[in-house]
RNA sequence: UGGGGAGUCGCCAAGUGGUAAGGCAUCGGAUUUUGAUUCCGACAUUCGUAGGUUCGAUCCCUACCUCCCCAG
């Protein structure tokens, strides 16, 4: 009885490799699609069906068996109203965090169980280590596509069963792979958007659940020089889609969203890149998780990002227990935004984060 | 209503007789499993309107329109 891996297959190159790999290896594979998304079927935004098709091309050139299921119901139960909330509180949160904790590694985890898996598995390119009898989530050999941010909120019981066979891989190699080997989906574009949503034009996605509500853009002096449709439809650090031309002071640079006044319902706008309210050497966070289980040595310095393909950013920590961290970074951070994550990294081992307050 | 000044892309703004810089915004693309940022590309056959001078005008002249300032 050889072992079984359950892999989430996207329909993507990555994860059709890494099934590819785990069979080469002699394990007993079943690929899994999942579907989570229900709301656009139907419509030229729905790209499920065209994954499912290129999933079972896959499929047919490895000689995998491959089920279909769908997490639509928790993803929106646990994830997608999140992702509401948060925005309607004026955050920017990061769906595809939760959807890892949520959906891949816990009801896909869990189906995968039922369905007599000894471990799964994904295309993530993320690699995983051993610290005294606990898994470490470390990142990948590719430092360029290293995806473990995402992966910060899992706990031992998730990484553990988890297999990463992307680890050591660079992308290009991945689709060398792929290329030998005849996959169909060879040259497919990788995707972006959030997780099982997609790609489109943010904005109107949002609009569709959350109304308009206009109010005043001022700068931090409180001139008003706009209108915004929304506070909810602006992260900090935004540039496109303010709509500020040319002012009479002469100064040509563009403006970012430095902060929201919820209370108001103003936008505060600043001009320059370099603007000192866009800087913050320091951050809050709260509903922390770490992968050990164990809360890292506050005394210790660390690296941390707070949002994906950032480099790591050196820091230590000027206060933590169980519940928040406070973070001081050794030079200032640009546009650190609440709702996202700050991920916390000792050397090339992602200890865990939490969402920046 | 007198006197003065100004009208160049959605917004700022160069050019001032030789055939329309640049920035912001916007749009498209690249990068990206969040949202941003960043990068690349596109973007006024036309210079308030109508005449005139000139080989040739956004630039000179005239009239008109609009706006601003100072006088009332």
């Amino acid at each position: 009885m050889s072992t079984r891996v359950v892999v989430g297959m996207s329909g993507g190159v990555d994860s059709a490799v890494a099934a590819y790999l785990l069979k080469q290896q002699g394990y007993d594979v079943l690929g899994v699609f999942m579907k989570n998304w229900d709301d656009d079927d139907n419509t030229e935004q729905c790209t499920a069906r065209q994954d499912f098709l290129d999933v079972l091309a896959v499929a047919d050139v490895l000689d995998i068996e491959i089920e279909a299921v769908n997490f639509a119901a928790e993803y929106k139960e646990r994830v997608f109203s999140y992702f509401l909330a948060e925005y309607q509180a004026g955050r920017t949160p990061n769906p595809d965090v939760l959807c890892n904790a949520e959906i891949k590694f816990k009801a896909f985890l869990d189906d995968a169980i039922a369905r007599g898996a000894d471990y799964i598995a994904t295309g993530h390119y993320v690699g995983k280590g051993t610290d005294g009898g606990r898994a470490t989530l470390v990142k990948a050999h590719d430092a360029n596509k290293d995806q473990s941010y995402f992966l910060y909120r899992l706990s031992q019981a998730q990484v553990q069963p988890a297999l990463f066979p992307l680890a050591a891989l660079p992308k290009p190699e991945v689709r060398e792979i792929a290329q030998k080997i005849g996959l169909p989906n060879a040259a497919k574009k990788d995707s972006t958007g959030i997780c099982f949503i997609g790609e489109r034009n943010f904005r109107e996605f949002l609009e569709r659940y959350l109304p308009r509500n206009p109010g005043e853009m001022k700068t931090p002096e409180g001139r008003v020089i706009g209108e915004h449709q929304g506070l909810m439809y602006y992260t900090l650090g935004q540039r496109q889609g303010l709509g500020i031309g040319g002012q009479k002071d002469g100064n040509t640079e563009p403006w970012f969203v430095a902060a929201k006044d919820m209370a108001s319902n103003t936008l505060v706008v600043v001009q320059g890149h370099e603007h000192p309210l866009l800087q913050r050497s320091s951050l809050a966070a709260s509903q922390l998780n770490w992968i050990s289980g164990v809360a890292p040595d506050p005394d210790k310095p660390y690296t941390a990002k707070t949002r994906y393909r950032q480099t790591d950013a050196p820091c230590r920590f000027s206060q933590l227990d169980g519940e928040t961290l406070e973070l001081v970074f050794d030079s200032p951070q640009w546009a650190v935004t609440p709702g996202q994550s700050v991920v916390v990294y000792d050397g090339e081992v992602c200890l865990g984060g939490g969402i920046i307050v």
